[in-house]
DNA sequence: AGCAACCTCCCCAATTAGGGTGATGATAAA
DNA sequence: TTTATCATCACCCTAATTGGGGAGGTTGCT
């Protein structure tokens, strides 16, 4: 029962030493490896994706994969310890996410890992993605008063201003109050923009 | 140079074999073990929170603890592989995660991790919270159009009709024909609404 | 007394919501 | 080929809601 897999990398070098590290181990079968994204004919167990390749990037043969296949795990390769493109990736659908400077060590356990769990990270990426989940605790920049987050809160989740001023037993006229005070502090002009700008950044 | 550790959990059978695992290895120094939580005098190195505890749970511990030092690692411990816990105590500040069946292999590994790499997570954590912050293809089951999904960013971005339409170059009315069918297959009836489902359910 | 949060009310203008109708072109089904 | 269906675009009217401005009050804290 080997592993097949299949890798795509634009460098050459990296990619011999890719497939020599799983041929040493006998426990994997490469059935594809690329130098840019080429549409697989048969899906193998396992991707392993660098995330910088030129033309289409990694990224986006993650989305090209996930648009007919939801289930084969993909591994992203990269150099960078760099934010944006690590949750860009991890949101376009990338199932785990391995450095480049631990491959030697990791890379084997890590696929191992992929099938047994059903993912892989990387401690540093672990951390970025914990941040990410967060709420940023700097941005209490906006000092809402309680009467004003409960508002905002009521306002998030759809209801108008009537529901509002029902559901916290208030007049009409002041939840209007509020909310004025809401989008000063905020600097918006409509309940559109206070809602998104509230749920993304995390406000509620 | 040893590190400092305080152990939070209720089970006292578990706490006792938490400190042999940790005494053993020599590097850790025990300066703090509760079965409840208890504001500490001074901060550790690391923090162990079990995530269910009588009382005030482990995840309000993170929160409280949170709420006057954002730094110190606290590594929640659970038997449950369930999500919406964990999830929960990601949100609110936890930097690790760590299976209680695992604890024996892992525990000391997991704490170095910690410390050298700012988190650690163990896979099927990983796992669950990676498919979290994936788009969940699943939800594609109001089939907008592109028009539609289009329009639909515009007005989660704060844009008021007008903005939209002369940012799309089609008339003020089609705007609205088309917000009306968002509404329609949203099952909505107001702008503030549609975001706020919008941005939660991962449409945009 | 001064201040801030919270509450109330007014007016007016702008925007949004709900109900229609109707034309076009593209695509699929009969 | 004709008939549907659907997305896109556009317009009408009316009613409801929202936004911006102001003027007041009460309470509690400093």
């Amino acid at each position: 029962m080997s592993i097949t897999i299949h890798i795509y990398d634009d460098n050459a070098a990296l990619r011999q030493s890719l497939e020599q590290l799983l041929d040493l181990s006998g426990e994997f079968i490469i059935t594809g490896s690329f130098d840019q994204f080429i549409a697989p004919a048969a899906m193998p167990d396992i991707i392993l994706m660098d995330i910088d390749m030129p033309g289409i990037s990694g990224i986006d043969a993650v989305k090209k994969i996930r648009s007919f296949n939801k289930k084969v795990p993909i591994i992203m390769l990269t150099v960078f310890d760099d934010n944006t493109h690590i949750l860009e990736a991890i949101c376009a659908g990338a199932s785990g996410y391995l450095l480049k400077k631990s491959i030697s060590e990791k890379l084997v356990p890590s696929i191992k890992e992929m099938i047994a769990e059903g993912a892989t990270l990387s401690p540093s990426v672990a951390k970025m993605i914990i941040q990410s989940m967060q709420k940023t605790p700097v941005k209490e920049q906006y000092h809402f008063s309680s009467r004003e987050k409960e508002i905002l809160e009521w306002l998030c989740r759809g209801n108008s201003y009537k529901m509002i001023a029902a559901g916290l037993n208030i007049s009409f006229e002041t939840v209007r109050t509020h909310i004025k005070h809401i989008y000063e502090k905020l600097q918006v002009r409509s309940a559109t923009e206070a809602v998104s700008k509230a749920i993304n950044e995390k406000l509620i």
